[in-house]
RNA sequence: GGACCUGUGGUGCAGCUCGGAGUGCACGCCGCCCUGUCAAGGCGGAGGUCGCGGGUUCAAAUCCCGUCAGGUCCGCCA
């Protein structure tokens, strides 16, 4: 039907008599007796000069054959990869009529994206959709290839699995021929690629398709994709140099960017410097504490366990709204007030600034190298809500939009194994129950839990969290021990995971493994802020599906057959 | 569950602070003209429940309340 794509015509077609196929981009007429067609498919715009006028209007679906001739002296166009030529003496066969598009299908504008939603499949016909989903297309390849050289196996796992009540929010499948219950759809197939360990397959991968019932944000779907990985007889370090060389792949490939090994961070350091478990590496600015300058102090504001402060290089020229809109984002987040000083060659400018003492004074004018038109924000209170809130205000000072390069990677490792407790007053997995506990920590499961390091670890690209993974417990004794820390008697655990628990009978060899999102990671190397981009068909942030419609009712048939009824009246 | 932002011809905006006739700009669309354009150009034209509902007022796109939709964030995401 076509013999070229059309941005592939060049120079050295001319001479040539071939077909292209594609949308009319644009026409332009000159009288009867000239018309300019500039065809477009996903390789480009080729332009094609028909003698005489020609019906062929905006989104016209063409087929033009015509012979590729240079382009008269002077009207080359060097914006267009096709511009030295174009198509001359041309037949136009028109193979489907197009109504206007609700909107410009070129780059000129920013097009609301309720409007892009509802119209995907014209959106997609955009510049920037097709790049961002071939560019995806190329990372997963990348990826894929990077798995297979490491001697990985794909394989595919249930969309259809078992409730695990635990965790995130799961979306439930009623089943037809089994009246009452259900099958969930998995939040991750984590049970399942242990399972496929204790299997032997022994390096298992899969780009999975993930589902977890609850609320969106730019960088949360329903459904999502994570590059799913497990392997056997390998620890912490194996993982993370598998893990490194497929998303370095897929950059290289991507953005043509390769750094080297990437660095690892604690997760104590990390929420102690940067206020956070995903720390955004590309600015400099660090958390200092101030708790030992300010344990005996008088200033009531800062009678707390953890004084900590942040350094905003020339922030001292923020004016009071600035700092009104901070000390909102501080409060929004937890924190009883945010103390500011400017740094000014009369010494520090602020409400609190009399109550100082000299040292307290001096501490805070030579924070972290402070200069004379800086700016120190100090929040005081409990560690960990002192470093969130701080933690915060840094990103929302420094951070540049997340595409921006140059791309900072960094492994945070040593996470807690427990975090907080439950409504009932159990203490919390941080990753899941499965966590391999750090080995020196094994002894206070029992005595100083909160204290116990897990072997997990998480990748962070630029502030965004790509991933996390962790060494999984292959001994029962362990596990029990875990289970018991965690409030789950062993009926309950039989209960809820009995058939993984039960595999580990057989012979479980020690394995670990990682996941972690492709739409994050191709959101980042598109420079895009939001996933959605990079996604064919998203879902708007209260879970719609703009084109679809969907969520709709279903027929009574439906409902009858699955054995479900209304409680409460629909819309 | 909560906070904030946005909603004006098909599209992108301005108008809203400080109420006074649906006013303006750009693109698109339709018609006519035009033989080298490529953000083509010229002339003419069509197209609006100002998201929806209520209130205040002589008068509401504009002020107030509610609501819906979209977005960003907190909670939530083992």
């Amino acid at each position: 039907m076509r013999d070229l794509l059309c941005g592939s015509v060049n120079e050295d077609h001319i001479g040539e008599r071939v077909s292209v196929c594609g949308w009319v981009a644009k026409r332009r007429e000159h009288g009867e007796h000239l018309a300019f067609l500039d065809v477009r498919d996903r390789s480009g715009v080729v332009q094609a000069v028909v003698e005489g006028s020609v019906d062929a209007r905006s989104e016209y679906v063409v087929r033009v054959t015509g012979t590729v001739t240079p382009r008269p002296e002077g009207t080359v166009n060097d914006r267009l990869s096709t511009g030295a030529v174009e198509l001359s003496d041309c037949q136009v066969e028109i193979l489907s009529l197009a109504e206007a598009p609700p909107f410009q299908l070129d780059d000129r504008v920013e097009i609301d994206e309720q409007v892009r939603l509802r119209y995907r499949y014209l959106d997609i016909r955009r510049d920037r959709m097709q790049s961002n989903l071939r560019l995806r297309a190329r990372v997963n390849a990348a990826l894929r290839r990077a798995m297979d050289d490491q001697g990985f196996c794909e394989v595919e796992t249930p969309l259809l699995w078992a409730p695990t009540p635990e965790g995130a929010r799961e979306f439930v499948v009623p089943s037809r021929l089994h009246p009452g219950e259900f099958y969930v759809l998995p939040q991750s197939p984590q049970i399942a690629k242990q399972l496929l360990m204790v299997g032997g397959l022994d390096r298992y991968y899969q780009i999975a398709r993930c589902l977890r019932d609850e609320d969106l944000r730019a960088d949360r779907q329903f459904e999502f994709t994570q590059m799913d990985i497990e392997a056997s007889f390998v620890n912490q370090d194996d993982v993370i140099r598998f893990v490194s060389r497929a998303v370095l792949d897929a950059a290289e490939v991507a953005i043509g960017e390769r750094p080297g090994e990437i660095g690892t961070m604690t997760w104590a350091e990390a929420l102690d410097r940067y206020g956070t478990d995903k720390p955004d590496l590309r600015f400099a600015m660090t958390l200092c504490d101030l708790s030992t300058v300010f344990a005996d102090s008088n200033v009531k504001a800062f009678g707390a366990p953890t004084v900590k402060a942040l350094r905003v290089s020339e922030g001292a020229s923020y004016s009071r709204a600035r700092l009104d809109q901070l000390t909102e984002q501080a409060k929004s987040l937890g924190a009883k007030g945010l103390a500011w000083f400017r740094v000014t060659s009369d010494g520090l400018d602020s409400p609190l600034a009399r109550f100082l003492s000299v040292e307290e004074s001096a501490a805070i004018a030579t924070l972290d190298g402070a200069q004379v038109g800086d700016l120190v924000l100090v929040v005081a209170d409990e560690y960990e809500l002192a470093c969130h809130v701080l933690g915060a205000l840094r990103v929302t000072i420094g951070s540049p939009p997340v595409g921006d390069g140059p791309h900072h990677y960094v492994w945070v490792t040593e996470f807690p194994m427990f975090e907080g407790v439950d409504e009932d007053g159990n203490l919390q997995a941080a990753h899941h129950p499965f966590t391999m506990p750090h080995a020196e920590d094994l002894d206070l499961i029992e005595t100083d839990p909160l204290k116990v390091r897990s072997q997990a670890y998480d990748l962070v690209l630029n502030g965004w969290e790509l991933g996390s993974g962790s060494v999984r417990i292959h001994r029962a004794d362990i596990q029990s021990r875990i289970f018991r820390a965690l409030g789950i008697s062993d009926e309950e655990a039989q209960n809820r995971f009995g058939f993984l628990l039960g595999a580990f009978r057989y012979g479980a060899p020690p394995h670990a493994g990682f996941a972690f999102g492709i739409d994050r990671l191709v959101a980042i190397f598109a420079g895009e802020e939001n996933i959605r981009e990079v996604i064919a068909f998203p879902k708007t942030q209260s879970g719609a599906d703009l084109m679809t419609g969907a969520p709709k009712n279903i027929t009574e048939r439906q409902m009858r057959d699955l054995h479900v009824r209304f409680t409460t009246k629909g819309t």
